[in-house]
DNA sequence: TATCGCATTGCAATAATTGCAACACACTTG
DNA sequence: CAAGTGTGTTGCAATTATTGCAATGCGATA
């Protein structure tokens, strides 16, 4: 029995709804119902039943409910005892956070970090993903919480944390662009094209459309930041390309919609990136630390 | 962080001593160190201190200490109340176990079993481990532990517990086989064998004799069980071969020595056993699940 | 009947854990 | 003082466990 799956059975146990869960712990709902399994194989009894349709607690379950709770309380005491005890970490630590990755992930971690050393001021900064790299490595920043990029000097640290989908999208309001897609033959070479500046996802577009074999793209705008991408293409100005999350939480994501054909660009791999030679940092140890 | 560990981890915290506590839990030294490695980093500090000659706990060894022992108790207590929750388990079940295992993993097999299910008769018969798949065969035993031979029908299931490593081993005493051995060229159709009856013992050494193509064996006795091989072995009437765990807990091990030269059979597997159309059976399912 | 939502499974890829052997170190012995 | 013994730690290769994707089964909904 390990604390992770325990977490997840409490989660569970609670909303008693396996996809709300998993997505909630960035999980595929496959771990999650594996993890229950294994669970319900360690505790010999079944926890939760199952019925196509509902999810309910067996008694045993409701046990393990409490049990998990309390076990989870414990650890946090034992946890903040351990972090007291220690000679407690102060100073400031400077994160660098990808907007996109603010949506996703940020909370959470900065959540962890700061139950456990509540004395550490974190400074946060949010931006382009691809200005995150060198803000690490002129060192304005600690940490940066971003996309990996392609070809990653061995100079940095890169701890895989998820995978970020990206979506091909388009306005949904009649507009020249709109035409183009309708036609049989579309000529990507004049379709307007919304990009970000530089970072994984411009790599991502360009491979994609040398593979097209269209020769130029028509590239209506490159733009600093995957909202404003969103934004512009919800004005019609044409199509873009941007991670799901961040299209997903647009305010304007009633008036684009995706473009399911074409999603077949690699997901980004989001990830803490800091500097190797950082890593002995009290700070940066003890950031790295919380996110296992 | 998961029970396994933190078991390890009280343990050593209690015991002191690597090496001891990695062989009363059936794993390598090298296992528990990093066991106890990886719940430093996930504390994020030191808990052991080990300056080569002794260990000692640090502060937040303590505490984690303390913190273990709740947590083992109180997953006990778990363990107890989903149990009797459950229809309790009555019943008898048969077990046989090889003498070999016996002595290294019956005890806490049966402990475990026990503590889960307190009301389960245990009818326990030991013998050669060359009996344990008849005796499975046959349904006087539920579950047999012993073991694997080389070649289990697919009727049978088999889950691995642990390498039982084998000796050749040789009489202190001055005598007839002593001299044999000294010599530079060994006749090993000469030096009188003791060996088991049947079983993977006796495949074993029948492959490894083979490979000499010394012709036929000189068998002095073939007896049965592992014990009566040492004992005889010990008197001085020829070499033999048994698994360590006996030849070390034999109490004549002081008139034996191990020849290291010929030690290269390959382990046994030793493991539970029982007919794959009675792993259903709710005794022998719990049996199987306390055993991870 | 077709489609959707939800939990589960087969399978291949990835990540974590393991034990062996080799090592470094401190004490003990001959 | 060199060789030997007992200790915990590492490099490495092999095994095991875990993961996510895609496909499946199953009821509900339209």
């Amino acid at each position: 029995m390990n604390l992770k799956s325990l977490s997840l059975f409490q989660q569970l146990a609670t909303s008693l709804h396996f996809s709300q869960t998993a997505q909630k712990n960035h999980v595929s709902p496959s771990t999650l119902s594996r993890a229950i399994q294994r669970l319900e194989e360690e505790m010999g009894c079944e926890l939760l039943i199952r019925d196509n349709r509902s999810v309910t607690l067996t008694p045993a379950g409701e046990k393990l409910k409490v049990y998990a709770e309390q076990q989870l309380e414990q650890y946090k005491l034992l946890q903040l005892s351990l972090n007291q005890q220690q000679a407690e970490l102060t100073g400031k630590l400077h994160i660098y956070c990808s907007v996109t990755a603010a949506y996703s992930h940020l909370p959470e971690l900065i959540d962890n970090f700061r139950q456990q050393h509540p004395l550490v001021e974190i400074m946060l900064t949010t931006g382009d993903a691809s200005d995150a790299l060198q803000q690490v490595q002129n060192q304005s920043v600690d940490i940066a919480i971003a996309a990996k990029p392609d070809n990653l000097p061995a100079s940095y640290f890169f701890h895989h944390l998820a995978e970020i989908p990206l979506s091909v999208i388009a306005p949904t309001i009649t507009c020249k662009v709109q035409q183009q897609l309708k036609e049989k033959f579309v000529d990507w070479s004049k379709v307007p094209l919304i990009l970000p500046e530089s970072g994984s996802t411009r790599t991502c577009f360009e491979k994609w459309f040398r593979s097209l074999q269209f020769g130029k793209p028509n590239i209506y705008a490159t733009v600093s930041g995957h909202e404003a991408i969103v934004s512009m293409v919800a004005l019609g100005c044409g199509i873009g390309i941007a991670p799901k999350v961040v299209v997903e939480n647009s305010p304007v994501k009633e008036r684009i919609y995706n473009l399911v054909a074409y999603n077949y660009f690699s997901p980004l791999a989001l990830g803490l990136c800091c500097l190797n030679i950082k890593r002995e940092n009290l700070l940066i140890k003890a950031f790295l630390a919380t996110c296992l």
